[in-house]
DNA sequence: TACTATCATTAACACGTGTCACTGACACGT
DNA sequence: ACGTGTCAGTGACACGTGTTAATGATAGTA
């Protein structure tokens, strides 16, 4: 029952050595002396008595907790983020724990903070999912130097960041309805202007369309707001006020799914009529009817990147770039037309 | 620049006290006397400086890491599992938060390990979700007294765990559609018999036949494995052996796509022809059409719940009650007819 | 023999905190 | 004058590790 958790110092006792021999056999440091004998009798002792050493001591005396958070901003967009959250974490988790780190998650709702995990020695580095410019923290923490990573970008800043090509990626999805001979193409965003990927995709948007020759007219663009309702609403705006378009780039699965609903309220078809092409690729868009053709997001890449960009930082590894873009991929599914017949 | 991080002993230096007192007012140490002057004198210097304090020599010291992990395992039924991450951690991490611990991810595969977590005195307690009984470290950790809890039944141990009421859950499920006058129900399961959950949805289906007094018959059932593909297997099986029923329990949502794709092929339709209830509540599930009626789980709760259990436990909360059930909700759609006109 | 170089090992300090036993100072009652 | 009790606060130890500078032993020269 009293049995006290093993320490180094009963490991050296029973391979008759002092507590530093353990130490630098057990942590094979490089340039020392210990002949193999003596390193095979401290092994032996510490399998014996099933030897680990205390995190927490190593840790005060070393400064370096090698572990990492991740903050997840909850927001607007709540559904999308939890779809996007396991593959991220996922890919941060694997990343980190291939160089020996720790992953801490800490939700947090708009107005509570995360400080203390960096204040305190908690975290040697955090990434933030869905960082806010007006976050009172965020620079602060970056101003003292504190290894920080951004999972989506911040203008104005130069704090790394990790993110999806969302201008590239909209050029594909709108280049892809172009090709399939539509002219009259009008756009629902995922989110309102004043988030970048917002702006992104339109821009996006419009780089394809004037690659093309086609004019690009702002009539043809409502905003979404994350949800169905909000495309709903939007697809119910732009056909109303403008003569039929023939195919639709809705710049998140989630405004699809509201955007098809009120297509389909008019008595039109998807895609024989309207052809639609959303953005996420989020699980259900392979088993809607018809299934959505869209851009699918490397989530588990971005999570591995973010990890891995910090950790750099924290190491101080000086080919660390800062801004990493990731690229997409566009899945052709039913929703554009292009298995249908002519 | 070389502006070390404050500590105690700067606080206590600032305010013209000794160190004790630092801690004692800052931790507010009930029962010991300290004069308000003294008290605001301290609060105003670690204000000043800024002054949070170290975690890392508060655990060596305390011996408590106030730290648990949720143990990820993957395994065969991955998408279903990324599908209730989201809820179950942030459930988990909420509750955490509420009782002041934080929350550490770590995914496993099925060879690799998670001892050191425990033995390093890296966490408190760890919260494993889909134990397998041939876990080697699980029973050697509970039997010396760390606090574990499953997310997930194991046959056969006193180990605390959090999960749903399976059987009530299939029974619920069945009821209904023997509410709705179906005598001829098959069932596919969501995953091979070595699995609990699969047994106990099983019974679920036994009781709700029986309760109406329609006999039982096992050559109804067929096994699913997770994915779409088992389900298309299974239910191609069960039409074509069997006269034609007129309802299905598919006891997983992933499960039940494959199985409504099998009833189309056949040129059935859901539900007129076979009504379809499923389980799990994916978030594809309400996207389908017709939309699926199926049992919500409740991930959050359960993430929740979880915590809290393993917390009482650590803190030794006589209270503290080691088997959780919780209940879900059936989810009535369309896909079971409920709403059909007759 | 004396001096130096290498080898194998260790004593001692540092990391920053929590807490227990102890100390003055002062007031009170006899 | 003397013991007793409370108040406000402190000195010193412990937690378990990493690491630097030092130590003794042995071998290798001159």
């Amino acid at each position: 029952m009293g049995a006290r958790r093993p320490t180094s110092r009963d490991v050296a006792r029973l391979a008759g050595v002092s507590r530093t021999t353990v130490s630098l056999v057990l942590n094979d440091v490089p340039d020392v002396k210990i002949s193999p004998e003596t390193r095979e009798r401290v092994r032996a002792a510490a399998r014996e008595l099933d030897y680990y050493p205390d995190v927490s001591a190593r840790r005060l005396v070393s400064g370096k907790t090698r572990t990492i958070a991740l903050i997840w901003h909850r927001g607007p967009a709540q559904t999308y983020r939890d779809a996007v959250l396991p593959g991220f974490l996922q890919g941060m988790t694997r990343s980190a724990q291939k160089m020996g780190y720790h992953v801490l998650f800490r939700p947090i709702d708009p107005d509570d903070s995360y400080v203390e995990l960096a204040r305190g020695r908690h975290t040697d580095g955090l990434v933030l999912s869905g960082p806010r410019s007006d976050d009172p923290h965020l620079l602060e923490l970056h101003e003292e130097g504190f290894p920080l990573v951004l999972h989506g970008q911040l203008p104005g800043t130069d704090i790394p960041s990790v993110d999806i090509d969302n201008i590239r990626a909209a050029e594909m999805a709108v280049n892809h309805l172009i090709a399939l001979e539509h002219r009259h193409i009008v756009m629902v965003t995922n989110a309102p202007p004043p988030y970048t990927a917002c702006c992104q995709r339109m821009e996006g948007y419009r780089q394809a369309l004037e690659g093309s020759g086609i004019p690009y007219d702002e009539s043809l663009i409502q905003f979404g707001n994350f949800d169905e309702e909000s495309g709903q609403r939007a697809m119910e705006n732009l056909l109303t006020h403008n003569e039929q378009p023939t195919a639709a780039f809705i710049a998140s699965d989630m405004v699809a799914i509201g955007a098809i609903r009120s297509i389909r309220d008019r008595g039109l078809r998807v895609p024989d009529n309207i052809a639609v092409v959303g953005f996420d690729d989020i699980a259900a868009a392979r088993f809607m009817v018809p299934a959505l053709t869209t851009i699918h997001v490397p989530t588990y890449g971005l999570g591995w990147s973010a990890a891995e960009v910090l950790i750099r930082i924290i190491e101080q590894d000086p080919q660390s770039q800062s801004q990493v873009l990731l690229d997409t991929e566009l899945v052709v599914r039913e929703s554009c037309g292009a298995f249908s017949d002519r």
